[in-house]
DNA sequence: CGTCCAGGTCTAC
DNA sequence: GGTAGACCTGGACGC
């Protein structure tokens, strides 16, 4: 199922607040009046989706927001067609014109670059602790007591020992603590690298100033985030993964090769050919 | 119990 | 510009 492919597409997009089930993905958000909300999106029908909040029903102008924040997580303004045309042509991808493709995307580019940092250096069961730390610690709880992703200013405010006692962050206390502040601030402002009038070179040179934000979590955030799909992630899950799948070498330059002719894509067709066979109970 | 390492980054040569 | 070493943490492994 199509919506299953874009909820199953990177493993950031299974940590909270979200939640992925089969063919479901929940979130909690706060809305424009500043209630919390469980947000759920549930395949129904062949090629259709339910949505649904909790609580009372949100007014006509805030329900069109809470539309808008699913169609920016489902990224349903992407335009594949290119890709699809390249994959086609590549029995090991052709699958993927189904609809695969779509990486599920945090309602803020900040949220997304948080959890990357906190992929870094660390284990997977790591960064589902950090995380969960950090929503249960400084997010806003709605009714139910599930929280939302914290803010930049939340995550700002937050004394220290948050960071270091609560998450056990480690090193990565620093990191997060100074980007929350630099977005808080305005010194940086992240929504803005959503513009797809900017070069990729601009938007990449940007993510880099960010404190704990080195090449892959450039990489990575160019593809779960912002829909740029050129650059490969390189890291101790892909290339091992990917040197098992083809049983070519596990480096760079093996896969560049490979992956040449996707041009702007390749790094979207790299990531397609890693997780081709995630399913529910895969997902690392 | 020590060493290594997991979806790296930063600093100092 | 390229490359060691340090860096938090906790789980896996060898001794």
């Amino acid at each position: 199922m199509i919506l299953d492919r874009v909820l199953l597409s990177h493993g950031v997009a299974s940590l909270p607040p979200n939640a992925i089930g089969a063919g479901t993905l929940s979130t909690v958000l706060a809305g424009p009046d500043r209630r919390v909300r469980k947000l759920t999106v549930r395949s129904s029908a062949r090629d259709t989706a339910t949505i649904s909040c909790d609580g009372p029903l949100p007014q006509a102008r805030e329900a069109e927001w809470w539309l808008g924040q699913v169609a920016k997580m489902l990224r349903l303004e992407d335009d594949l067609t290119a890709f699809y045309e390249l994959a086609a042509a590549d029995p090991e991808l052709a699958w993927v014109v189904a609809g695969a493709g779509r990486m599920l995307a945090a309602p803020t580019v900040f949220e997304e670059v948080v959890k990357t940092i906190c992929t870094t250096n660390c284990s997977w069961a790591a960064t589902e602790r950090m995380v969960k730390a950090l929503v249960e610690n400084l997010g806003t709880a709605g009714e139910d007591g599930t929280r939302t992703f914290p803010t930049a200013e939340q995550m700002a405010e937050a004394p220290s020992s948050v960071y270091r006692e609560r998450m056990r962050a480690g090193y990565r206390a620093r990191y997060l603590q100074e980007c929350a502040q630099m977005v808080a601030s305005g010194r940086v402002t992240l929504e803005d690298l959503r513009d797809p009038g900017l070069p990729d070179e601009e938007v990449e040179r940007r993510l880099l100033s960010l404190p704990g934000v080195g090449p892959y979590a450039v990489s990575h955030l160019m593809l779960t985030a912002l829909g740029r799909y050129h650059r490969l992630v390189l890291d101790s899950w892909t290339l091992p993964t990917w040197a098992k799948l083809s049983g070519a070498p596990p480096d760079a330059r093996a896969v560049e090769a490979r992956f040449a002719s996707f041009g702007r894509y390749r790094g979207l067709a790299f990531w397609m050919y890693l997780t081709e066979h995630w399913t529910e109970s895969q997902v690392e």
